[in-house]
RNA sequence: UGGGGAGUCGCCAAGCUGGUUAAGGCAGCGGAUUUUGAUUCCGCCAUACGAGGGUUCGAAUCCUUCCUCCCCAGCCA
C-alpha cells in the first residue's frame, strides 16, 4: 500500500564513513548539528538534520547538538528552545548530548595560551582597517603584522589582559601565526579571539573576549569526540584551518586521537523560497508576517502550523540525496513529499469551500438520514464515521456549471451525478443561484441495486442544516517571481496573495478537530487544525483534469 | 591573472579501483483500476555523461587542453 521505501542512495559521505569505520580508525560514528542560535531553524537545516541524525542511526552511533554561541551579539535563548523544539518534531533525539560551544570557553583560552607559548598566536594591535588593509587580495599576499614577533610573554600578558576586561572592543585580537603569503586567505593569520564587551546568553558578563568559528569549532569537534563534521561547501577552504588548528592542540597534548574530519556537502536550495536568515529576520522584525511559525514562511516551525510534516521532511531529505554540486531543489518536489505522508496518515473529510445552495426537490424538508463515510478509502480499517443528509445542501460552486465545458462530468442541467456515499441526484438548473436537482429514492450508496445508476461524477456535500462554518486558510507562495532584469529590493516581490481566508461549510465531525489534527477535505488537499482556530491548508492535491 | 570546489535526462542523483543495452526518484507522456478528475497500478521517457583531443580491444569512468558555474579578501557563522 505505500510506495517502496527506496533504499538510500549511496552517496560520498557514506562512502567515507563505511571506509572509516571498516579501517577501524574510529571505532563508531559521531556526527553533530552545530547551528548558531541566531535564528529560527529553516526548510536547509533540515536537510542538515537528517544527514546528521540518519547516518548514525544507520551506521550505529551518536548526533549531537551542540549550540555554536561564540558571537554573543546575535544569540539569544528563545532561538535555542526554538532549534530544540524544531529538531525534536522532525523526529530526532541528542541527550544527553546537548552542548554549547559556551561550554568549552575555558578549554578553549587554555588551550590559546598554550599555541602562544609555542610561538603560533600573538596578540595583535592593529585595527580593523589596518588588518584589512595587510591581510592582501585573492591575488596578492598580505603582509605581516608589525606585531608578529612579539614575544611569547607580551602575548600571553595582553591575552590575559585582554580577558580580563582591560582594553576595549577593537584595541587587540588573538591571531594564529600561520603564513601572510598563503594563497588561502584564511590561513594569512586568522583572527581566534576578539574583545567583545557585551552580555552573552549563557555565561553572561564572565568573558569579554570571544572565540571565532574558526578556533572553535573543530576544537569543539574534538573535545566532543566528533568523528565526522558535516558542513557546508562554503566551509571547504576553512578545511585547512580546521585541521591546523587541531593537530596544533593536540600536539600540545590537549586531544585525544584521531581528530575529527570535516566534509562539505552542498546546502540546499528551493525554487520560490527565501532561506536567508537576513532575509527571513527582516519579515519577522518588519512585520510582513505573522512570526517565524507564520505558515507562510520557509521555518520549520511555520512548516508546522503549516501542515508539514516531520515525515515528509525526512522523505524529502531522502530523495534529493546529498552531494558537492550545487543542487537547486523545484518546489513541488517539497510538497509532493508532504502529499505522500499526508496521504497515509490524514483522515478524509468532506468540506465545501466554495459553498452554493443544492436544494434536492423531492426530498421532504424535515428528514435527515445518517450516511456512513468512510475515513479512508483503502483503509477499511479506518473505520466510518456518520454525516446527517438533508433536503438542503452545500455543495462546491466548481461543481456545478449552467453551460458544461468539454469534458466536464460534474453538475449541469440534465446531468446526473452522485452526491458522495448518498444518493444519485439529477440537475434541474439553477434558480436565485439554487442548484435545483431531484433524487432517486432507489439510489443510496450501500443499498441493493443502488449500483443500476451509472453516473462518472461524484461530488462531495454538506448538510446546509448541520454544517460546521469555519474559517479556512489558503496560502499561495510568499513571493510573486522577480521581474526579469529589474535589480530590487526582495521585499517588493512579496505576493499580496499569499493568504486568502474562506468562509468554508466542513462536515459536522470536524467540529471535535484538535489543533494540529491534519486532514484531507477530498478534492480540496490537506489541512490542519490550527491553534488559533479554523484550519491552514498544508498543500493542494494533484489535479490532472485538463481543459 | 590567486586559492578552493562543481559540471551525468526539465529538477535531483547512482555509477566514476575502465568492460554486456548509463540505477533510482520527481516532473512529463500513454494506459488500467477507482463512490476523491486523488490514491494505487502498468508502460514510455539520456546511442548519452560540459566541449575537444589522447591512451585502450573497450572510457561517464584514465591522461590532456579548454569552457561554464559556485565559494573565499568579517575582529559573522
Amino acid at each position: 500500500m505505500n510506495k517502496p521505501v527506496f533504499p538510500p542512495a549511496s552517496n560520498f559521505i557514506r562512502q567515507v564513513v563505511e571506509a572509516d569505520l571498516a579501517s577501524g580508525r574510529y571505532k563508531e560514528l559521531v556526527t553533530r548539528f552545530p547551528p548558531e542560535p541566531n535564528g529560527y531553524l529553516h526548510f536547509g537545516h533540515a536537510k542538515s538534520i537528517c544527514l546528521n541524525f540518519g547516518l548514525p542511526r544507520q551506521y550505529g552511533g551518536r548526533c549531537h547538538l551542540r549550540f555554536d554561541d561564540t558571537n554573543p551579539t546575535k544569540e539569544e535563548q528563545e532561538y535555542v528552545d526554538s532549534i530544540k523544539e524544531a529538531v525534536r518534531w522532525l523526529g530526532f533525539e541528542w541527550k544527553p548530548h546537548e552542548h554549547f560551544a559556551s561550554d568549552y570557553f575555558e578549554k578553549l583560552y587554555q588551550f590559546a595560551r598554550a599555541l602562544i607559548e609555542r610561538g603560533q598566536a600573538y596578540v595583535d594591535s592593529q585595527s580593523a582597517d589596518e588588518m584589512r588593509a595587510t591581510r592582501g587580495t585573492l591575488t596578492e599576499p598580505g603582509r605581516d603584522s608589525p606585531f608578529r614577533n612579539r614575544s611569547a610573554e607580551e602575548s600571553l600578558r595582553l591575552f590575559a589582559e585582554m580577558r580580563d576586561g582591560q582594553h576595549a572592543d577593537g584595541s587587540h585580537v588573538l591571531r594564529a601565526k600561520i603564513d601572510m603569503r598563503a594563497a588561502n586567505i584564511n590561513l594569512r593569520d586568522p583572527v581566534m579571539y576578539r574583545i567583545r564587551h557585551a552580555h552573552h546568553h549563557r555565561t553572561g558578563d564572565r568573558w569579554c573576549i570571544y572565540p571565532t568559528y574558526d578556533w572553535a569549532h573543530g576544537l569543539s569537534d574534538c573535545i566532543e569526540g566528533v568523528t565526522h563534521s558535516l558542513c557546508t561547501l562554503e566551509f571547504e577552504d576553512h578545511r585547512p584551518l580546521y585541521d591546523w588548528f587541531n593537530q596544533r592542540v593536540a600536539e600540545a597534548g590537549f586531544l585525544q586521537l584521531p581528530l575529527s574530519k570535516q566534509i562539505e556537502f552542498a546546502r540546499l536550495n528551493l525554487t520560490y523560497v527565501v532561506l536567508s536568515k537576513r532575509k527571513l529576520i527582516q519579515l519577522v522584525e518588519e512585520k510582513h508576517v505573522s512570526g517565524w511559525d507564520d505558515p507562510r514562511m520557509p521555518t520549520l516551525a511555520g512548516a508546522r502550523r503549516r501542515g508539514y510534516t516531520p515525515g515528509g521532511f525526512r522523505l524529502f531529505a531522502e530523495r534529493i540525496g546529498v552531494s558537492k554540486a550545487h543542487q537547486v531543489i523545484e518546489f513541488p518536489v517539497l510538497e509532493d513529499c508532504m502529499r505522500d505522508d499526508l496521504n497515509e496518515t490524514a483522515p478524509r473529510r468532506m468540506a465545501v469551500l466554495d459553498p452554493v445552495k443544492l436544494v434536492i426537490e423531492n426530498f421532504p424538508a424535515e428528514r435527515e438520514e445518517i450516511v456512513q463515510l468512510p475515513n479512508h478509502p483503502q483503509k477499511p480499517d479506518w473505520g466510518k464515521r456518520d454525516a446527517p443528509f438533508t433536503r438542503e445542501l452545500w455543495i462546491e460552486r466548481e461543481d456545478f456549471q449552467e453551460k458544461p465545458e468539454k469534458g466536464y462530468f460534474r453538475l449541469f442541467p440534465g446531468n446526473e451525478v452522485r452526491l458522495r456515499f448518498g444518493y444519485v441526484v439529477k440537475c434541474i438548473g439553477l434558480e436565485n443561484g439554487v442548484v435545483r436537482c431531484t433524487y432517486h429514492p432507489d439510489s443510496r450508496s450501500g443499498t441493493p441495486g443502488a449500483d443500476k445508476y451509472k453516473v462518472k461524477g461524484n461530488i462531495h456535500w454538506v448538510s446546509a442544516r448541520r454544517a460546521h462554518a469555519a474559517e479556512v486558510r489558503l496560502y499561495d507562495r510568499l513571493f510573486r517571481e522577480p521581474e526579469p532584469g529589474v535589480e530590487r529590493d526582495f521585499l517588493q516581490d512579496l505576493n499580496p496573495a499569499s493568504m486568502t481566508t474562506v468562509q468554508a461549510q466542513l462536515e459536522p465531525s470536524l467540529a471535535a478537530a484538535k489543533p494540529g489534527e491534519s486532514f484531507q477535505f477530498e478534492r480540496h488537499g490537506y489541512f490542519i487544525a490550527d491553534p488559533a482556530g479554523g484550519f491552514n491548508r498544508t498543500v493542494t492535491l494533484r489535479d490532472s483534469w485538463k481543459k
